[in-house]
RNA sequence: GGAAAGAUGUCCGAGUGGUCGAAGGAGAUGGACUCGAAAUCCAUUGUAGGCUUCUAGCUUACCGAGGGUUCGAAUCCCUCUCUUUCCGCCA
């Protein structure tokens, strides 16, 4: 969340960033329970001073009738406290729930506007891969090769689940590794993370578990849900701590499988792999100090583009809209591979995605480092996806197509693979 | 899953109802001593929040977490988490 004492300082800002993301916060209902709070909060204390005063009259002898004057007195200070503490509580919870949903502030340099078609194409690798024939897309191609199969998925498991079979199970596997390769030479350290968390970790690094809306599988009557990624795993890991300056920038890297509700995500863009309820991800993530962090960010992206680089797979890189930004993200930075099979004759979809989260994650989650001054502070958080297997996956099958229906593996993996193409069997 | 013991400030560790934001020690910082250092001595040394007469003062909360008892809780009670040891079970 973002730092609520500056609610009133900064509030034309924040009313300015919450309409540049387009998003439906009443600031002034905000700070209108903030005042009401502080109020209570006041009397509250006060409250609490003349209990405090009054139990400490009582330390000494006392004659009989002075004490039991006394007693009456904390009783009915008492009375009145709890009747005080019970609302004080209750508008904590509200005021907490309400300014959690205030985004963070967006980077000054992220384009403004509402939506995908408003973000900045920044960079362009390669050029959109051409085919003397008609392209497939990964859905065809993967169930002619019998590496992809929907059907079984969604009889067994549901809409939206898949089969991975055969070379396919190898080629996620060598990507896995492969991406792994690449990150750990940068200086991150690897992790296999749970795949549950907390609802608060959730809530604190800035997902909802809760409601219609949700992305979040949620597991009855246990407080916690299925991580959608592994950024809440590594980014809960440190929560409640303070970190030694001399060990920033930590650099961790986790894979994890990632469950998504995807409520009503359907149609032609979401088809396949592309858009599924369960995936194995290989995410990247930074704990900095705050005058490092958009340098790291640059890092991240730097990162997963060697990675698809390395993979020879076009693609573009994309500055996202102040509308299209996560409300933690104080920037974001996507990467698009040219998915030939994707609409019409191909488009780029998705494929990576790295935030600067700034301290707003930090804060929520209290990871704090000590600062030569002596003063506490919060770090700044970021995340990136280093190879997302599913959309992969899709991006290798759909770009590596032959006319024969088969499927070459990019150089860089055939080592990882031992072999050098998927064809029909 | 069962049993026992434990969880206190940066660390170690005392503390079984009021004199405890918490003894003592270590560490760190500043100062004295010294040519300098060590030793010694003195002082300072938690976090978050609120208020005010805002380079300061006042005040609230925090002794694993959450509840409860009480005029008053680190201290008593309940639940939970974690740690250690033992038993059971298991990949």
């Amino acid at each position: 969340m973002i730092d609520t004492k500056e609610l009133k300082s900064r509030y034309d800002e924040i009313k300015k960033n919450i309409s540049d993301r387009y998003m439906n916060v009443d600031l002034d209902e905000i700070i209108a329970i903030q005042d009401e709070r502080y109020s209570i909060m006041q009397e509250t204390e006060a409250l609490r001073t003349k209990r405090n005063e009054n139990a400490a009259k009582m330390k000494g002898k006392l004659e009989q009738d002075v004490r039991m004057a006394l007693i009456e007195e904390g009783k009915k200070i008492k009375a009145e406290l709890q009747e005080k503490e019970e609302k004080l509580a209750e508008l904590d919870k509200t005021f907490q729930e309400k300014a959690r949903t205030i985004p963070n502030y967006a980077s000054p340099k992220a384009p403004v506007g509402k939506e995908d078609k408003d973000s900045l194409a920044i960079k362009f690798y390669g050029e959109p891969t051409k085919f003397s024939f008609k392209a497939k897309d990964h859905v065809e191609l993967g169930e002619e090769l019998d590496i992809l199969d929907f059907e079984s998925g969604a009889k067994v498991s549901g809409q939206k689940f898949y089969y991975i079979k055969n070379k396919a199970v190898i080629l996620q596997m060598a990507l896995e590794r492969y991406a792994m390769d690449i990150v750990l030479k940068h200086g991150f350290t690897p992790f296999i993370t749970p795949d549950i968390a907390k609802e608060e970790i959730l809530n604190g690094i800035g997902f909802n578990p809760r409601g219609e809306e949700s992305n979040i599988y949620t597991i009855e009557g246990t407080g916690t849900c299925l991580v959608g990624t592994a950024e809440i795993t590594l980014g809960g890991y440190y929560s409640n701590m303070i970190l030694d300056k001399k060990d920033l920038p930590i650099r961790m890297t986790g894979l994890s499988h990632c469950f998504r509700r995807e409520a009503g995500g359907a149609g032609q863009y979401s088809k396949g792999l592309y858009r599924v309820h369960q995936f194995s991800k290989l995410e990247m993530f930074i704990y900095c100090l705050p005058e490092e962090s958009e340098k790291a960010h640059e890092e991240i992206l730097s990162i997963e583009e060697e990675i698809f680089q390395g993979l020879e797979i076009p693609y573009r890189v994309v500055d996202t809209a102040t509308g299209d930004l996560g409300a933690p993200a104080y920037r974001k930075f996507d990467i698009e591979a040219w998915m030939p099979g994707r609409g019409e004759s191909g488009e780029y979809g998705e494929v990576t995605s790295t935030s600067n989260c700034t301290d707003y994650q930090a804060r929520s989650l209290n990871i704090r480092y000590r600062d030569d001054d002596g003063k506490v502070k919060f770090v700044h958080m970021l995340n990136g996806t280093a190879v997302a297997l599913s959309r992969a996956i899709v991006a290798i099958l759909e770009n590596y197509q032959n006319e024969d229906g088969s499927v070459s593996i990019p150089k860089a993996l055939i080592p990882y693979c031992g072999f050098d193409r998927i064809e029909k069997c």
